[in-house]
DNA sequence: TCTATTACTGAAAACGCTTTCATGAAAAAG
DNA sequence: CTTTTTCATGAAAGCGTTTTCAGTAATAGA
């Protein structure tokens, strides 16, 4: 109850061999069930151990060599349901294993992923997920030089030495058009992602595809560069609407995007979907609740961070096992942000 | 280019002494700042360090009792908004320090936060934030009987001997519930959330309160628990859809519950403001784009991380310093899910 | 019963760093 | 010029583990 207890320090694994009577070379091997330590000398320690509190010192032991049990995640930021989600997932996962997680995010500060990533190849952790790498080629390399366990999410650009879990981009925004164009749209704006990510690229790629498979132009005019934020999509979509010939729907790469284009929409005095149809990417928590509620292509956010979990573990298990890729499923979720286009006069 | 690189072991202060000509001890006190060193010398070490690409081991620094830049979060999980926000705040201003995050997670198995706690306390990490800490008694003891620096996120229970940033469960429970009683409503639902956090039973003392300063007696039909979840806000307010004079207006401990209650009204056919009114609590970034747009009580939360970080690298900095406690005010934010009672015959 | 294995354990060397102690050089004081 | 103080550096002792090396006890093979 005193005011002034001096933190003493806790019990080491020198404590724990006093305690027990045996070297402390034996109470490390019984702690971390090497086989060949006699039954009743397990016990013993385990009892010494259980008996003084000890907790092993994590840095100690993965300084001598052993396993730093943490799990790097480096993301650009923590601040859009999109990557919560992935990192949900991957928190799922890790949560049947032993290991932790250690938080790296770049927060703009691009500079600062690579020191970021030297530190943890250094033995801070013992694996790295990498949600959405933006400017991957620097230190990306060093991951593969050194052969360390990593995996890339939704981010395959450069890929070769390294895990990937991504989704199906291309066929995502394939489908999210044509939906669009059954439901009679011709005119269908697009509001691309940031050119620097591979599902940026392949979504918009899925949008020419389709409309060209209609045989329709895919018109400069309506395509638009956007950033996956809410006000890019918002500043996109008013691009959009002042084209001569306005779009009557709207396809954006992200849902954060899709929200900032109904925004802008709504303040022009549009209805959604009535006189503009809508559709996005992603199905973060919000698309549901949104109102309208959102239609859009879901991407399996949470299990690719469970996959990614996995994929890294075997890494981490065989290092000599050759990274893998996975790629999952998207599907559209139809929603209320879309109509069809001659609903109130066809 | 080959496949089978080795991992060659990154440069340690050894290499770094080697190239810049100086002992190894010096080194270290070139990179840590220390004061006695001549400019020239520190320049050496400096380029050499640079030119080797040399990054420091932070198990060693911290093994060798240095900082371990490290501070923890103890979340119960992190899958609502309430809880991302939080640690949103907490990264943000984290990122003006050199401290990283490391996520522990305690996901239902209650009984892992002791030995993760055990652990972080073991020389892991600097400091711990902890939110919403839900059986705390056990581990906090161990916190506070070796000092260790720590903060408590909304849940002052046991707030003796910590740190603790909150809000004004009570007033703005207090205010949501007069809002709605200026608005005609006299029978008003209550949803709790968990009676183990301060911050539920704050939130019913306020509504009670509220009601007995407008000379309403507090009923018990009226007031069910739930447990901050939306399921459990849907199920209180089934049975609070059952009662035989059944409230005009329902205020939700959280903003979850209120989406449970607005789920559950709907499904009963009726509309949301127009039969029933419904008041949630956070103001997590949902309740803006939920549809009718949740009217609720901002808690303050992103700042209350950044706070929860201010005070904590405080406490770091200077470990005899008494913890402090800092409570936020919260506020009333008026949006579309509550009409005043009489608004259609009046 | 003696030797060849096999099971078990202790001593001690890392791991990469911080920090105390000690010492020498330079600067200030006399 | 000495003497004292301040500055600058090196040597070496840990920090708490894991792991190699070696040695002893137990068991099996003959």
């Amino acid at each position: 109850m005193d005011n002034d207890e001096k933190k003493q320090s806790p019990p080491t694994i020198m404590d724990v061999a006093r305690e027990s009577g045996v070297s402390y070379a034996t109470v490390s091997r019984a702690l971390n069930g090497y086989e060949f330590v006699k039954p009743s000398t397990r016990e013993k320690v385990l009892l010494a151990a259980e008996k003084l509190g000890y907790v092993p010192n994590n840095q100690a032991r993965s300084l001598a060599g052993g396993r730093s049990n943490l799990i790097g995640i480096l993301a650009p930021a923590l601040d859009n349901g999109y990557i919560a989600e992935i990192i949900r997932g991957i928190d799922e996962e890790l949560a049947k294993s032993s290991y932790n997680l250690i938080l790296y995010t770049t927060h703009r500060h691009h500079g600062k992923e690579s020191n970021y990533v030297a530190s943890i190849v250094n033995g801070v952790a013992d694996g790295l997920l990498l949600i959405v790498p933006l400017i991957p080629t620097t230190y990306l390399d060093a991951l593969r030089h050194q052969n360390f366990p990593h995996v890339l999410i939704d981010q395959s650009d450069f890929a070769e030495k390294s895990g990937v879990v991504n989704a199906t981009n291309w066929q995502g925004a394939y489908d999210a058009t044509q939906y669009l164009l059954q439901l009679g749209h011709q005119r269908i704006g697009f509001i691309g992602g940031m050119a620097e990510l591979s599902s940026a690229i392949e979504r918009l790629n899925g949008y020419r595809t389709a409309l060209e498979d209609a045989q329709l132009p895919s018109l400069d005019e309506l395509i638009t560069v956007g950033d996956f934020t809410e006000a890019g999509g918002y500043a996109a979509t008013q691009k959009l609407l002042n084209v001569p010939h306005r779009p009557t729907a709207i396809f954006a790469s992200n849902d954060l995007s899709a929200f900032g284009a109904m925004e802008a929409i709504r303040q022009h005095g549009l209805r959604i979907p009535d006189d503009i149809s809508v559709v996005g990417f992603d199905d973060i928590p919000q698309a549901s609740i949104a109102h309208p509620k959102l239609t859009t292509v879901r991407q399996p956010l949470e299990q690719m961070g469970r996959v990614a979990v996995k994929m890294l573990l075997e890494q981490i298990e065989d290092q000599s096992r050759p990274p893998r890729r996975v790629t999952l499923a998207t599907r559209l979720i139809v929603r209320d942000s879309c109509q069809s286009l001659h609903a109130d006069n066809g």
